[in-house]
DNA sequence: TAGTGGTCTAGACCACTTT
DNA sequence: AAGTGGTCTAGACCACTAC
């Protein structure tokens, strides 16, 4: 006896997908329509339809009403990429973190600052300069300026023993960001920081935050040579 | 007469999502169950499900069965990257993509490369040597070694055109990576293909490719000094 | 205007996890 | 053993869009 076990969407999902890797339906091609699938499969429409779905956000197939679902000819996969915090990333590699407020100060934004975050001028800001460690050693070096108007509270808050960072996450969760990532050569300054060579090449990051649509804070988070971001995709 | 609309998915999530961020449901708190909300929403519980699985995708809320739904203590929001061919990149800004083979040779795999992809001894490897121009200007240096006995037909492709990795891309779209981004100086012989000083800071992107946990290819990546990956989360 | 995917429902059963 | 999310069904209607 066949005990076949009842159609699950991942089955579905999955059948599919193999076929489109085995070329069965080749790039380009259009799929059944969803009712033929599902009775191919012997399931319910809407089974097939979490299947195609799932895949489409994978971005297997493309769906279109009345045109039907079609396999995407370059599948644009992307990677992911975890940005945690600095105490995070240490802690995860089960070393020993360590962080440091460098300078605090309440300034008048700079221009490019205003331009940057599209701040009016002479709005005040805080400056921050702080690093932190792995197991003693220089791991991130982080240069912060925060728009005091969006987050009032900041001006009071204790930065000795918590990173700006780590504060705003806690003090504000849901925030959108925009991320520059490039390459930059230590300056002379820097390399003192980070315990290294002037010249050397170090992963910068750019971190602009919005909160409802309002700036809240630009950060450059500067790793140590030799710092590698990994994934896998 | 209140014409109410038929209750959405997209309002269930839209309207717990915001509960979440005004905090009226803390962080580490617990959500009613699926059955209360679907009251609340007078929908079903299939319309609740889908919301809810949305937020728990996104990292806004964890879900265990028995246990219930909560709301998690640091929303764990990923940043999305988008790695494409170096042309697709030079042709979304608008530049004319430029495509040269340097190098071309059929070797046995040194030891560092068997290592790195898991390849037995006297391997049979394709090394390759290209360059990638953006408006006639150096875009990516591009160093690739290919195991043959994954891909044969590689050997007799014609390289000259079209780049390695839209070459491997057409021919098995659908492949594994790994990746590893980090910054170097340039050397000489890099800044020379890059028309830079040595020294210069670039980033580098190290790309290990797998077909069905069969190793196809190494690949170093290297970007012109100032390059910059963007990204928004 | 007709075809296709998009979504909702009401009910059912299952599977995992805590008690 | 009981509670909660996970999923499937069968049917219905809607919304977009190619024709």
């Amino acid at each position: 006896m066949n005990v076949q076990k009842r159609i699950s969407f991942q089955f579905v999902r999955d059948e599919v997908k193999r076929r489109i890797e085995t070329r069965v339906w080749p790039q380009g091609s259009l799929l059944p329509t969803e009712t033929q699938l599902a009775e191919e499969f012997n399931c319910a429409r809407a089974t097939v339809n979490r299947a195609l779905r799932e895949l489409a956000e994978q971005g297997f197939v493309e769906r279109k009403r009345k045109s039907g679902t079609r396999v995407k000819k370059s599948p644009s996969k992307q990677a992911k990429l975890e940005l945690s915090l600095a105490r995070q990333i240490v802690e995860d590699q089960n070393q020993t973190y360590r962080y440091a407020l460098v300078e605090r100060s309440v300034d008048t934004s700079p221009g490019w600052l205003s331009s940057q975050l599209g701040l009016p001028p002479q709005s005040q800001i805080l400056h921050l300069v702080c690093m932190h460690y792995a197991d003693n050693r220089p791991f991130q070096h982080e240069e912060r300026w925060i728009n005091i108007s969006a987050v009032p509270e900041v001006e009071d808050a204790n930065l000795e023993e918590v990173g700006p960072h780590e504060w705003l996450l806690n003090a504000n969760p849901f925030i959108d960001a925009e991320l520059a990532l490039y390459a930059i050569s230590a300056d002379s300054h820097l390399a003192d920081y980070m315990g290294t060579t002037t010249g050397a090449a170090m992963i910068q990051l750019e971190r602009t935050t919005w909160k409802d649509g309002q700036p809240v804070s630009f950060a450059r988070l500067t790793h140590h040579p030799g710092y590698c971001i990994r994934t896998r995709y």
